[in-house]
DNA sequence: TTTATATATTGCAATATTACGATATTAAAT
DNA sequence: ATTTAATATCGTAATATTGCAATATATAAA
């Protein structure tokens, strides 16, 4: 990007942005809708699956992460990345909220 | 952002990350929230009203317009923007059936 | 027609994101 | 203890986004 002004947001803004901005790349649409698709995920399917890197994918999941969407348990050499189910659902709800609430028209 | 490699993905995929995408920059979460506030709007309000410049603004807008979630009348010397709320709610939909087929959880 | 006003476009600098190879870390297996 | 395998982190190149000043365009007013 480039100079984001975030300061001049409200918190609320900045965090539904935030959470808007983490879905928007398709590799990170394409791991969450991998990982709900197999109930059980670890990392280096995901290298075969998508086609990218491992250090990219390791990337994107990092970001899935920082909102909370993922979860990840150590599970011997690998780690089960999981949807975090509370989370996506407080998610989804605060994105409806913003539709709900942001659909008025003039013309 | 850098090479975003979008041959790899289904268009589904594709569309729903430039939806997220779009609406993740809080000016343009909070270009929509003034419009649906003012139920009217012009756009040099939003350069006072936001605090960019109005390149900047104009630039926003034009992103918003490009998946059709605002539709711009003249209005004399100035544009009326407004939120087109048939593809407003498409959009939401869409979105939702994404949330809603891709939570299943395995840890 | 000229002037004033509103919005769009262009060009550019600053910054952010994406992708990946190389390397570090961590835990299991030998 | 060493090796192997899985994932994370670092460093960096390529590309995209953001923001703005300057300029172009378009319409209304004078």
């Amino acid at each position: 990007m480039g100079i984001t002004k975030s300061q001049m947001f409200t918190d609320r803004q900045n965090d539904l942005a935030q959470f808007f901005k983490v879905l928007g790349h398709p590799a990170r649409v394409a791991i969450l809708q991998y990982i709900s698709n197999q109930n059980a995920c670890i990392c280096s399917d995901l290298v075969e699956e998508i086609g990218l890197a491992q250090a990219t994918i390791s990337q994107h999941l990092k970001e899935l992460k920082s909102i909370g969407l993922l979860k990840g348990e150590v599970e011997g050499k690998s780690m089960c990345y999981c949807i975090n189910v509370e989370r996506w659902t407080t998610i989804q709800n605060k994105l409806n909220v913003f539709f709900n609430t942001t659909k008025s028209n003039c013309c």
